[in-house]
DNA sequence: CCGGTTTGTCAGGAACCGGTCAAGGCGGGG
DNA sequence: CCCCGCCTTGACCGGTTCCTGACAAACCGG
């Protein structure tokens, strides 16, 4: 939730935060954060510190006493009193104006990575009947685990990372050899065949490791 | 902890700190703090960009990987860039010199009230028939004490905060040592040998700590 | 339907990787 | 000063994986 009362600013600020891939809400005044604040979960709250009606510096008192939901403060003035007040009530951050919107953007992501209650994230990777954990370097396909080699995880790890997309026979390589060896040999087949073994209930005919004539292979959904 | 080279900013800053109510452990290079901060739990961790040994960055992003302990950065330069890296990197927040002792105060005490907040995790981590204490650098495997040297406790310490996550030999090797020094000897598998051999029934036919090929080293919860 | 090109498949050998051992370096404690 | 553990390194070996070349099958345009 954004609390600014600015509609130029909020908007920069909105689109600022979209961009980075969040969903903000935005409120005009110090009332209305509060109320909004009560009836939904937000992750994060950005209030601007001279708000109508209640300003950011009550919001953020009252909050406190209810909710841990991180804060983070947005001020014009650079005054130092302001931004100890403003932590001694409980922000998390404070930001004097003008930001830049990459600041802007690290910092909330700082505060957010702290709420997710995932402690660690690890990121998996599904589609279709697949599944790729690259941290435990874990493949299931439908739901028998899978054990690959070295180099048949890396390219399955390459293409799920951007279902759909196609791959040359040279970029593929490029992710099990870190450099880029021309091998005009069938190196790549030989995976891609060994993985269909793997991964494909019938490797005859690939439902999700697809040969895209003439280019290369890509990932894809399978019959879904 | 407080990490900063120059004595005379040192002295000052573990004086605002203590008369504010904190203890605080001085350390003058980035080397020492990460060996440090892997000894003792301390409770929050200032941390100068540039330090002799390991700047400040690689500390937070070394220490990130093994533990929550907020991070305060601090810098001389005022450049954003270095903020970004420093928020991207894990750091909880940023002062640029010269700070005020007023809000370099009120900004620790908001990340200590943050971490007090936090259910703490235990610092005893269980897999299998194995047990680590962190704080007590204790190991047993069943109902045998074990014990390790450094360099194996660190390899099977930070290994067992993500049970199940592959660990390649340079990331392993950055806990044992600070800093990333290239190696194709044989260290890392020779700690792993040894760890083995005290921890595994069997060392020939390891359950728990395991070889994932051509990538590093694994520990998995065994037969259960 | 035909021919050239691209891909699937196979198997052997090269290259690589990890387990193990022993020797040497380094530092701390006596 | 020496002794003793620990860490590191290099070498060797057995096992796995990867690359390569050949051939068959599939694909595409005409």
């Amino acid at each position: 939730m954004l609390a600014e009362d600015d509609p130029r600013q909020a908007e920069a600020l909105r689109r600022y935060l979209t961009a980075a891939g969040h969903r903000a809400t935005v409120v005009a005044d110090g009332e209305t954060a509060l109320r909004q604040a009560r009836e939904q979960a937000f992750d994060l709250l950005l209030l601007d510190v001279m708000l109508p009606k209640l300003d950011g510096m009550q919001v953020c008192r009252i909050l406190r006493q209810e909710s841990d939901v991180p804060v983070l403060m947005l001020t014009a003035r650079s005054a130092e009193d302001d931004l100890l007040r403003g932590l001694d009530l409980g922000a998390d951050d404070y930001m004097t104006k003008p930001y830049s919107p990459r600041e802007l953007v690290a910092r909330v992501r700082t505060l957010l990575r702290r709420v997710r209650t995932t402690p660690q994230e690890s990121p998996v990777h599904r589609l279709g009947r697949l599944t790729v954990d690259e941290s435990r370097r874990l493949v299931t396909a439908g739901d028998t685990t899978v054990d690959c080699t070295a180099g048949e995880f890396a390219i399955l790890a390459a293409m799920i990372r951007q279902p759909g997309r196609v791959f040359s026979r040279v970029q593929l390589l490029e992710h099990t050899r870190g450099v880029d060896r021309e091998s005009t040999g069938r190196t790549i087949d030989v995976h891609v065949m060994n993985l269909r073994r793997k991964i494909e209930s019938n490797p005859r005919r690939p439902q999700q490791l697809l040969t895209v004539y003439g280019v290369g292979y890509k990932l894809s959904a399978g019959t879904s």
